[in-house]
RNA sequence: GGGCGCUUAGCUCAGUUGGUUAGAGCGACUGGUUUACACCCAGUAGGUCGGGAGUUCGACUCUCUCAGCGCCCACCA
């Protein structure tokens, strides 16, 4: 029996059978076979470390996951692995915070080992949530990013840049978190808008004395020229002179360049080692002296006398306090400016020297733009987006991290010479610091004692290498060949600048080509009025809550109301239009039961007995199927479902159905097995296209009415529907006219307050139509006993 | 300061290469239930498509300009 007869519709039953059934049948295994194309998809592995799963998360996995059922449907081989990504500065952090501890405080194995156990436990959230969702992952395809797997081919890739000579180690002042305490790289940055007081200071020279602006007043132990613009009338007379630096009595030299602009500040640069980019600048091409101030914990080391060993932010305010005490201090406003911090930890990043590895991103730009032009951006103007990443770059890829839990370099130095070894492939994966490397000796010096590299790689190192690491996932090597370049990355706008750069940096140092076909790029899931979802602004619900609210049909509903690279409100109103979209589609598919003694369904592209209202419902569906066809195809999932919504509710449902009831309860056999064929033809097709965005009410419905006529496990494997083709001689152009004059009964009864339900004797028409062609299905359709024609007004 | 996106009915948004009376859902209002569905059906009201200028026979759609909002980048003297 069927259960639409027995049951009202009821998410939570189908979407806990469905589920189960597609795992136990293992429904999206990857399986190979050689008569199909190949669609790959290096999906986003998630940070285990998000701490709660939102709408956000939701929305961008399924966005993708709709274009993957759907391209599943239509054929291909669909591989889609799910990986974790659980190493890194995100995971440390999020665990310095949970348990309060800081890398400073804690042996690095005990920390690594709680990392393990959080990761753990976040990519088993992650697991529940995907398969709740009814994302549908091959689970037997998985990674983690701290996986012997991942951390060879990893270390593999490290190892093959430096042959390649990308890979270098470079000393310099770097960008440097004083919280982390680590390096990090230009990607890392975030501009943070702040307050901070200007402070107008007074340098002796000569009678006058000269007055400097600057937010920075710590760091003038560390100043080492002033700068000037040679155009500068009001300052001509100090070019080449010496200026005096209040509080620390040194002279420093006041030099010109055109670069300075005269109207910021007091037209006067203060250049320090280093306070920023343009300091850096100045120092590398004046060859200007190096008083390196900063230590990387973010203090001050011996230069700063008395303020030796106080933290930046403490000096700031001693040196200002004692600036006013000696008079130096001429006013101080207060400013609004942005500031570059650590996106990881909100902390203002410094410029400090230390030695670090790097891979060369700088001399390439040209090729990284040519990479741009030859990929297909969906939608395409996400492509200016990496170009202005770019076109902005200043500094190689910094990779070495002074962290803990990571992918550790596969790389000794030389105890003496200080030569760089690096691992032999076959050793990997290799942690160095527990491991001897393979060569027993130094090849530069012989010497024969080692040591250790301490540093862990960016995190965005490894998962930078998940378009060549998926071919890991399998044996077969006819099979590995094609999983590279993958057919699809998604992902959204934020990790343009890391991942997807990133993967396509390093898949030219080692394979000469693009890491993937397609990149689809979503937006950002918003709160209702518009804001970023914000643990602080506890502007959410956690996803279970909301599966369980609303399941996961609905929610996914949701999720296509924004065409691709939107950002999408989260509105409940939506969602609720989802659910009644599963409960009208289970309502249509109670009809259908209801109806059909004989569950077989007839070929209806022979069928001569075809009735106009059949004609005109195949003509409609053949117009949707194509147009929805042809939305999937350009990615643009939501105009899928307008398209797909407005056929199955306007004309499927309202009409059509209405437009057969008699036949269906009528005596005519021929008429009502027409009636019933062209209903459950039509209906296949439409469940068929809801497929991907609804998979579990379209799968419940498939099971009960359709599986024994398709012969296939699941709808989810089953054909894309086609346009149907009918043989008929019938011409029904002016249907339209018909379909005006039902609605034109309508509203006369409606305005009358008579219910559609109740038979008229008779009904004069204002609208034109061809009554023997029409009046049987308007008679019936809208129930009126006799229908009088148009009446021609004298 | 630069770039991108957005600005259409009270709300949330569609509007495909410029073409006849600008659409949907929700909300409001009116009416309708003896079997697919009240998580429903039928209907009504509601918009000078952010402002201005231009191209065109014709502009929500193309160009310029201005304004507001959002995001990214630059600016840290």
């Amino acid at each position: 029996m069927s259960k639409l007869l027995t049951e009202k519709y009821n998410f939570e039953r189908i979407e806990n059978q469905w589920k189960k059934f597609w795992e136990d049948k293992q429904l999206f295994k990857f399986r190979y076979n050689n008569q199909k194309p190949f669609f790959v998809v290096d999906t986003p592995p998630p940070y285990v470390s998000a701490d709660h799963l939102h709408a956000g998360h939701i929305m961008s996995y399924a966005q993708a996951e709709f274009i993957v059922r759907y391209k599943r449907m239509r054929g291909y081989n669909v591989f889609y692995p799910m990986g974790f990504d659980d190493n890194g500065l995100p995971t440390e952090r999020f665990v310095e915070k949970k348990y309060n501890l800081n890398k400073g405080k804690i042996k690095r194995s005990e920390f690594i080992k709680i990392c393990l156990k959080e990761t753990k436990k976040g990519s088993l959230a992650y697991k529940k949530l995907w398969n709740d969702l009814g994302i549908s992952v091959d689970w037997s395809k998985t990674y983690s990013t701290i996986s012997p797997l991942a951390v060879k081919v990893s270390q593999r890739s490290i190892i093959d840049l430096y042959k390649k000579k990308a890979l270098y180690r470079g000393e310099s002042p770097i960008l440097w978190c004083p919280s982390c305490r680590t390096a990090i790289a230009q990607a890392d940055l975030e501009d943070v808008e702040i307050e901070s007081q200007m402070n107008y200071l007074k340098f002796k020279s000569g009678k006058k004395g000269l007055i400097i602006a600057t937010t920075r007043p710590e760091l003038l132990p560390a100043c080492v020229a002033l700068y000037i613009n040679p155009g500068d009338k009001r300052y001509t007379n100090l070019v080449g002179k010496k200026a005096q630096v209040p509080l620390f009595k040194r002279s420093v030299p006041i030099k010109t360049s055109s670069e300075v602009v005269m109207d910021k500040g007091t037209g006067i640069m203060m250049v320090c080692t280093w306070g920023d980019q343009e300091d850096l600048a100045k120092w590398k091409t004046d060859k200007l002296d190096t008083r390196h101030i900063l230590e990387q914990d973010g203090r001050l080391n011996k230069l700063g006398g008395k303020y030796q060993g106080l933290k930046i932010k403490v000096a700031r305010q001693q040196i200002i306090d004692d600036l006013k005490k000696g008079d130096y201090l001429i006013k101080q406003e207060s400013i609004k400016h942005s500031v570059n911090v650590h996106e990881r930890c909100g902390t203002p990043v410094e410029l400090i020297p230390s030695k670090q590895w790097f891979i060369r991103i700088i001399n390439l730009k040209k090729k990284w733009l040519e990479y741009k032009d030859k990929l297909n951006w969906h939608p395409a103007r996400m492509a200016k987006d990496y170009q202005m990443w770019v076109d902005s770059l200043k500094w190689d890829w910094c990779v070495s991290r002074q962290r803990y839990y990571g992918v550790p370099f596969p790389l000794w130095y030389c105890a003496k010479c200080k030569t760089p070894i690096f691992a032999t492939e076959k050793d990997l994966p290799v942690n160095p610091i527990e491991e001897a490397p393979s060569i027993k000796k130094c090849p530069k010096c012989g010497h024969t004692k080692f040591e250790p590299e301490t540093d862990v790689l960016d995190t965005w190192a490894t998962s930078s290498c998940t378009p060549f690491l998926l071919k890991e996932l399998v044996r077969d090597e006819k099979v590995k060949e094609k999983l590279f370049p993958a057919t699809l990355r998604p992902n959204a706008f934020e990790i343009i600048r890391t991942w997807d750069f990133y993967s396509i940096v390093k898949s030219h140092y080692h394979f000469g080509k693009l890491p993937f076909k397609n990149i689809m790029i979503s937006g950002h899931g918003q709160d209702e009025q518009g804001r970023k979802f914000s643990k602080r602004l506890n502007n959410y619900d956690p996803s279970d809550k909301l599966l369980k609210n609303w399941g996961a049909d609905a929610i996914r509903y949701w999720a296509t109301g924004s065409s691709l690279g939107q950002n999408l409100r989260f509105n409940p109103k939506e969602v609720k239009k989802g659910k009644r979209t599963t409960t009208k589609l289970w309502n249509v598919g109670r009809f259908l039961a209801i109806n059909s003694e004989d569950s077989t369904l007839k070929n209806i592209k022979t069928a001569t007995t075809l009735e106009y209202a059949d004609i005109w419902i195949i003509e409609e569906l053949n117009k949707t199927i194509q147009q929805v066809t042809e939305a999937f195809e350009n990615y643009a999932y939501a105009k899928a479902k307008n398209e797909l919504d407005s056929f199955f509710w306007s004309k499927l449902a309202d009409y059509y159905i209405e437009f057969i009831k008699y036949r269906l309860n009528g005596d005519k056999k021929e008429s009502r097995d027409m009636a019933q064929t062209t209903l459950s033809t039509v209906f296949l097709s439409v469940l068929k296209m809801y497929a991907p965005l609804l998979p579990f009410i379209t799968e419940e419905i498939y099971q009960d009415l359709f599986k024994k006529t398709e012969a296939r496990e699941s709808i989810h494997i089953s054909d894309w529907p086609k346009i149907i083709k009918i043989k008929t001689s019938t011409d029904i152009k002016d249907f339209q006219e018909a379909l005006d004059a039902i609605n034109e009964i309508r509203k006369y009864k409606t305005t009358q307050g008579i219910s559609l339900g109740f038979e008229l004797e008779e009904y004069s028409l204002k609208t034109k139509v061809n009554l023997p062609k029409y009046q049987e299905l308007i008679k019936n359709a809208i129930k009126v006993k006799q229908l009088l024609p148009e009446i021609k007004s004298s």
